[in-house]
DNA sequence: ACTTAATTCGAACGAGCGTTCGAATTAGCC
DNA sequence: GGCTAATTCGAACGCTCGTTCGAATTAAGT
């Protein structure tokens, strides 16, 4: 889960950007990104306390600190890892598919499939979207808008093949509604898996926007 | 905004149900609602302190606590006026209107406006969906489970005129997710106004179930 | 086995939390 | 103006928060 590799002390920062193998730190961080994930899941970020952390991931409290500095540098380790996967998750699922609306289907699936198989990761992305201050906010924001940007070329290059009219903006926050508010309802023990979901809503969604012809 | 009045201590509950005059104690409760809504909109329940709330509303911390016994009924009480009342002016508005399509239509048209008139109470409403424990969260769960029973009802209706064939749940829940999620984007200094953004949404979202024919 | 560096922890810090209480102030009524 | 009840407030309560520090423990290299 964790990038870096083979230093000590928080604060200075990691350098090889290739770890030839997981270091026993980065396997330890990994757990505690883990079970912190489920705590602010649970609790909300601003509602789960670093005892809380503790107690979840068996590590003392003064214990976490030699991972990471503060709590927020923690909320940013793990919405920057869970954004960076699903982005990269994408790039790779898209190369080798050309049609429009078929790239807009895998689109929808591979966020609902990583959304599902993750939820507790998605949640914290989701929920705690304006918890970071400044400097983590921004970095993850800009991994958010490429998200967002990448899902805009999709919908305008759909709309230039089938010659559509309909705004562009409304139509990707809309789609986003859709999937990122499954975090509110999801039961894995009564609602189908991401493949299912994922076809009713791009049946609904692509129906929706294919019916919007140039008048 | 509250409709309980003419009584002094919290605790001993208000009971003439048909206030004739908003007395005093009814109108600075009001004002107390109006400021807490936005600190909780813009720092979040959990992360809003007493001292954040006492501090926008110009009444001492201790003041605070005339109007209502704790944090958390202060969050009960905006929810539950804010759903009661969009129901409400919900189903006056289907009163007259029969025609399926045009119910749903409405519904969603409703929900943004209202949405997009108290973007602070909506959002304190979507985000701090769990923040109300037991006895306060039940109250405001079942205004909620009623809300969604009315869209599924709209739905079955359009279903069964037009003979059409989907899942009423991810349809309805689909729908919620992107109206909902607006609170995460709306930008007033850009985006239009509710009826414009309702009709986008509502194209989409009517296109998309209204192509599920019975095969 | 010994040394060094990496890892973990108990105990404490100051700050801020939600809430309470009794006294002070204000408004409504004769 | 004086009385009563409604309203407001300063000060404090006990508690939990995020974070720090130095010492104790464990793993790694020789």
């Amino acid at each position: 889960m964790a990038t870096p590799s083979a230093a000590p002390r928080v604060g200075s920062r990691r350098q090889r950007s290739a770890p030839v193998s997981e270091s026993r730190y980065d396997r330890r961080l990994s757990e505690i990104l883990v079970h912190a994930t489920e705590v602010f899941c649970k609790k909300g970020y601003e509602g789960a306390s670093m005892r809380d952390l503790s107690r979840e991931s068996g590590m003392s409290l003064a214990g976490l600190y030699y991972y990471f500095e503060s709590k927020e540098r923690l909320l940013y380790l793990i919405q920057k890892h869970t954004f960076s996967t699903i982005v990269q998750r994408l790039k790779s699922r898209l190369e080798n598919v050309s049609d429009a609306e078929q790239r807009v289907r895998i689109f929808i699936l591979n966020h609902l499939e990583y959304f599902l198989a993750n939820q507790a990761a998605m949640k914290v992305l989701s929920h705690e979207d304006e918890a970071l201050k400044n400097g983590f906010g921004a970095e993850v924001a800009a991994i958010k808008r490429e998200y967002y940007r990448i899902c805009v070329g999709l919908l305008d290059h759909l709309k230039r093949d089938r010659r559509l009219q309909f705004s562009t903006r409304i139509a990707v926050l809309s789609l986003f509604g859709m999937m990122n508010w499954i975090y509110t309802w999801h039961n894995p023990r009564v609602d189908a898996d991401a493949a299912a979901i994922g076809g009713e809503m791009g049946d609904i969604f692509l129906r929706g926007v294919l019916g919007a012809d140039t008048k």
